[in-house]
DNA sequence: TCACTAACGAATTCGTTGTTCGATATACTA
DNA sequence: TAGTATATCGAACAACGAATTCGTTAGTGA
């Protein structure tokens, strides 16, 4: 790819993170974005074809590099034993908060639609073929649906707390509330 | 409040009301909405001063129906016993699916940010002083919110699913999943 | 060196929001 | 029923932002 190609890239992306980290997703407009970027206008529309498709990208970027450690990674944050659900979310957790800032946790609480979708379906898929048996029976689909929903519930209210509380705790917290397996805490 | 009022507030809500049930929320525009009430545009900004102002005008509205009588009405839907946290939920899942054709939960399920707020806020007042104590510690706060976003979610599965299971069906899943004490089932 | 193509940016078109205002129609009330 | 108040009408308007166009400039890579 040409070097304009990636340096305009680069400051479009670090414009819109830092416009996301300061305000509200769906007040920020391709003006600011550009004039942040310092670029010409036309040059934005060169690249992205509208603001959502600018952050559809930078997501599937973002999260290709949160996703796919996830098993195989553990051992290395973690002792072995993580390479459980719990420990798999908990791994999740110390990504989102640390990779980008926590911008993931600021898009779910601002409940920004394609933000959400986004990474909703990701969680899905990553939940679908680990969701631990119950004793009691639920519709399979809505039980991914509540633990999806769940999952972005407690990553948004670790946003607005601050990012206190560790990972391992929220990911602890979450499968206690959903009555799911646990690890003994030490 | 004068009969012309009156009627042109009926129109413009009718009006929005198809609309929700029609399209995305986002999408609908007030020129759509002042063409199929059939008035002019400056009798629509005469009673709302945004799109976002009307809906949150019909949710105040709408809602304070649908939950004014969740305790009182209970026993008159159900036999007594259902004067519990799940048969309260089932009450209220009754009065959102019949009272305004579902729209509660196509908004849901679009994610519409201001009437998804208005909704978790009155739902976070109903549950606060009624969250069942659990065995496990978690910051109640966390499990209030968590509680809250489960209900949200299980209503726009319910609406993704044509509303086939019956409200204590769904109340009672809701609660089986949330590890909540529950009602026995027949 | 040279051909290629990205970036520029002002001008433009388009759609939507929200306002204004004089004319008209309707509703309350005495 | 007459008279006053006021709601509605709707075209025109200003403001904003999205997205496109296109001739010019400048950087890239071979």
């Amino acid at each position: 790819m040409d070097r304009r190609q990636r340096r305009t890239r680069k400051a479009i992306y670090q414009a819109f993170e830092e416009l996301v980290g300061e305000r509200h997703y769906a007040s920020i407009t391709v003006g600011e974005i550009i004039e942040r970027a310092d670029i010409g206008r036309s040059t934005f529309y060169a690249h992205f074809a509208t603001k959502d498709e600018l952050l559809d990208q930078m997501c599937t970027e973002m999260f290709a590099h949160v996703f796919e450690g996830v098993e195989t990674d553990a051992h290395t944050h973690e002792a072995l034993e993580a390479v459980t659900l719990e420990g798999m979310l908990a791994h999740l957790l110390w990504h989102l908060r640390d990779n980008h800032k926590g911008i993931c946790g600021k898009l779910l609480a601002e409940g920004e639609p394609h933000f959400t979708a986004h990474f909703r379906q990701l969680l899905s898929d990553f939940f679908s073929p680990r969701l631990p048996e119950r004793s009691s029976w639920v519709p399979r689909d809505l039980m991914l649906s509540l633990a999806v929903s769940s999952f972005c519930e407690s990553i948004s209210w670790w946003h607005a707390q601050g990012y206190q509380a560790s990972p391992e705790q929220l990911a602890h917290w979450y499968a206690r509330t959903l009555g799911w397996p646990v690890q003994s805490r030490s």
